[in-house]
DNA sequence: CAGCATCCACATAGATACTG
DNA sequence: CAGTATCTATGTGGATGCTG
C-alpha cells in the first residue's frame, strides 16, 4: 500500500445516485438511524413537510434496495413500523464524512437552513462516538 | 468522546443534495480528480454520454458551488481547462466512503454496469494510498 | 474547440382527497 | 393509522443545430 493507486468502480454509485440523489431518502435513513424505529406518521413528523405519497414511495424504493426494514402488525388501529437494515445502518455511516465536509462549507446556506429547518430533527445526525 | 453524541446538522445536506444529486456532478468531480485537469471535451470523453448542454450547466453549477476552476486561455482554437477546487478535493474524498458502500453491495447493478459503463473511466476513482 | 439556444421527455415532489 | 389515487408543477437531462 505504498503509494500504491487503487481503483474503484464508480459504477455501483449509479444506483447510489438514484438512492441519495432523492431528496428526502438521506433524511429518512438518517431518522431511522437516530431513532431506531419509527411508524408512518411519525416519519411524516421527524421529516417535516413531506408529503405522504412521497413519503410512501420512497419508503417503497428504500425498501427494494434493502435499506429499510417494514414491519406491518395486524392491530386495530394498524401499526407499521421502518427500520434501517444493516446495509442502511451502514450507508448511514458512509455518509457521515459527506455531511462533515459539508458542513465545514457552509456559505449562504445558514441562513436558510436556520429559518426553514431549525427544529427538523431529521436534519440532526446523532453520532455515537 | 465516550459514549457521547455529537449532533451534526443535516441542513447543509440541502446544498449537498443539490450538488451530489445531479447524476453528473459526482461523476465530473471524480473525474477532475483522477486527472487533475481536463477540457471541455475531453470530458465529455471521459463521461462517456454527457451531453454537451448537461455538461455545460452542470460544470456552471460546480463552479457556482466552488467546487471546480474554470480557466479558459485566449488562443485558437481556444482552450478552457477545468481543475478541483480545494473544496472539490475535499468532496472527493467524502464520497469515497460511499462509493465503497456501494461497492459492497452489487446485487443486480453488476451486470449493467458492465454492459453498459465498462470502460467509461470517470466511473473510476483513483486513489493514493 | 467550447460552448449556447431551443425543444422535448421523463422523473420527482407536492396538494388534495379518499380508503382498508 | 397507514397509506393510495389523481393531478399538477418543477427540474433534470437528452437531441439537435448554431456560434464566437
Amino acid at each position: 500500500m505504498n503509494g500504491e493507486v487503487s481503483h474503484i468502480c464508480f459504477c455501483p454509485l449509479e444506483g447510489v445516485i438514484d438512492v441519495i440523489s432523492k431528496k428526502w431518502a438521506l433524511l429518512i435513513v438518517n431518522a431511522l438511524g437516530n431513532r431506531e424505529r419509527l411508524r408512518f406518521n411519525g416519519l411524516m413528523e421527524e421529516l417535516g413537510g413531506i408529503s405522504p405519497k412521497t413519503l410512501s414511495d420512497t419508503l417503497k424504493e428504500l425498501q427494494a434496495e434493502g435499506l429499510i426494514k417494514r414491519e406491518s402488525f395486524a392491530e386495530i388501529p394498524p401499526r407499521v413500523e421502518y427500520s434501517l437494515t444493516q446495509d442502511g445502518v451502514e450507508l448511514r455511516k458512509a455518509i457521515v464524512p459527506l455531511l462533515k465536509w459539508a458542513a465545514t462549507r457552509e456559505h449562504g446556506n445558514k441562513e436558510r437552513c436556520a429559518s426553514t429547518y431549525r427544529g427538523v430533527r431529521a436534519h440532526r445526525i446523532e453520532e455515537k462516538a
